[in-house]
DNA sequence: TTTCTAAATGAGAACGAGTCTCACTCTAGC
DNA sequence: GCTAGAGTGAGACTCGTTCTCATTTAGAAA
């Protein structure tokens, strides 16, 4: 649910989300906010991560390892993620290619309510020319 | 790594996960291999499971809460599925539209080694005419 | 501006999926 | 049948995430 207050936990973990080029965790975001001399607790960077996502304020995705990674996305309504694996930088997609796709998919099998996971991974030209397959 | 003996438990975790209609857990396969009298453990199951996906005898996905699930596959190689979020039957799917489509985007956008996480997720036929949209 | 109340927070306990360890078991080659 | 070592099972452990609950505080009302 998003909240009916302000705070300036909140106000931070939006700042600290906008800021970061490509998708981190909330872990992560959390030790950033702390790094910078925030007191702002894991559950609270969870809890507002959820309502931002809840508000589509943030978008949310699964890393290959199972975690929950946010990103603040500039386009809002639906779109996919093409993602370096080097450096998590991301380009958002509007891909009417696929959204037909899935719908004409999933009805010729008798399928409704279709939703789908659309996620690409790859190299950045500029990991690339670093010759870096998997650090960040 | 493929082991190099054959042993009832890995025929069990092979049996129990290709009677499964769609993709199950490693906790719900060790659960149905309880209750089904067996004694095997829940790091066997684990194990197991990883090396039936790294031999192309399973495959895996994430779902949308983050658990690893599992299915035997009929198609070998690179292929995505659409699952009915009420049953979890699933139907294996090629791509072709797809794959050209990902490797477009990456390329258009500089990067290389596209990879990409392509699943539908919908209600089957059976599944809406019983008007069952969440329980399995 | 002060008061008041319940929304929001933070610390840490709890939870759950998955991995690791290690003593024991059992396959398969002899 | 014997044996080595691959494979197993119980449970400890890790780590991401959620829950609990006492405390703090935003913001409406006075």
């Amino acid at each position: 649910m998003q909240p009916k207050r302000n705070t300036w936990q909140r106000e931070a973990v939006r700042a600290s989300l906008a800021q970061a080029r490509g998708f981190v965790s909330a872990q992560q975001l959390h030790q950033a906010l702390r790094d910078g001399g925030s007191t702002i607790g894991l559950a609270t960077v969870y809890r507002t991560l959820a309502s931002l996502v809840e508000t589509d304020e943030a978008d949310t995705l699964q890393s290959p390892e199972g975690e929950s990674l946010y990103r603040s996305c500039a386009t809002k309504g639906h779109h996919h993620h093409l993602i370096c694996r080097g450096c998590g930088d991301t380009v958002e997609l509007s891909a009417n290619l696929v959204e037909e796709w899935s719908q004409r998919v999933g009805a010729e099998h008798g399928f409704t309510e279709i939703d789908h996971v659309v996620d690409l991974f790859g190299l950045c030209a500029r990991c690339r020319a670093k010759g870096d397959g998997a650090a960040a």
